[in-house]
DNA sequence: TTGCTCCTCACGTCACGTGAGGTGGC
DNA sequence: TTGCTCCTCACGTCACGTGAGGTGGC
């Protein structure tokens, strides 16, 4: 099994080392293991996790909301109640996702009035 | 000349009352007027001012850029110093731009990824 | 006069940033 | 062995949220 160390992880991802550090003091992303010395070694599934966090924070997801929806998305796909939470968050996401692309629209109207000087 | 209160303001603009407040106190958009009783007056100049910066929340800028981005928007055109500065906003903004946009696309990946499940 | 809207403290929160002081590993 | 990377506190910051307790204005 190959793993990095939080340099690089944070290197490929773009993240800083304070984020994945708190990441994982909150139990948000948790590092597949750590070295005889205390460093956090991340396995490319850690990295997975990490890309999907990087996804959702466009969104505006709260650290504590992205933890219960990555719990959903990993739960077993045959469990019904983690079917119709997962339902909410796709109807939700939608709804955010809206709002990130009016937040574009209203930040394409501030460049055009800053050309426009 | 026709003023409204803050609560208009907020609705009209779909931000909070606290957030208004905050502007007010570092001095980011300082209402026009006060009634005597302490109230704010809010003008339609006031909302103008707001709206520019509800438009400038989705680059990311801190409220302290904003500030100096609007005194360099509001100063006069044939100052050759604040073309110079206007010039590096519109920069800076298009680059901010770029990162929204990106931002837009890792959503809408994370959107796919979960109507996959 | 009654509510509804507004006011000012002032402490709390969220997601980190930023040193300080110390140690691990190729 | 040297230096570069990593570690854990722990306080600071930014943009507000959230009461508490009190007052203004149609």
């Amino acid at each position: 099994m190959t793993t990095m160390q939080i340099g690089e992880l944070a290197e490929r991802t773009g993240m800083s080392l304070r984020s994945l550090r708190h990441y994982d003091e909150i139990g948000l992303l948790v590092p597949s293991a750590r070295t005889d010395g205390g460093f956090r070694l991340y396995t490319d599934a850690d990295l997975e996790r990490l890309l999907l966090i990087r996804r959702m924070k466009p969104l505006g997801y709260s650290l504590d909301e992205m933890r219960s929806l990555l719990a959903v998305a990993d739960a077993p796909t045959d469990d019904a109640a983690s079917r119709a939470r997962l339902a909410e968050f796709v109807v939700d996401a939608e709804g955010r996702r809206a709002r990130l692309e009016r937040d574009l629209a209203w930040a394409d109207e501030f460049l055009e009035l800053l050309r426009d000087r």
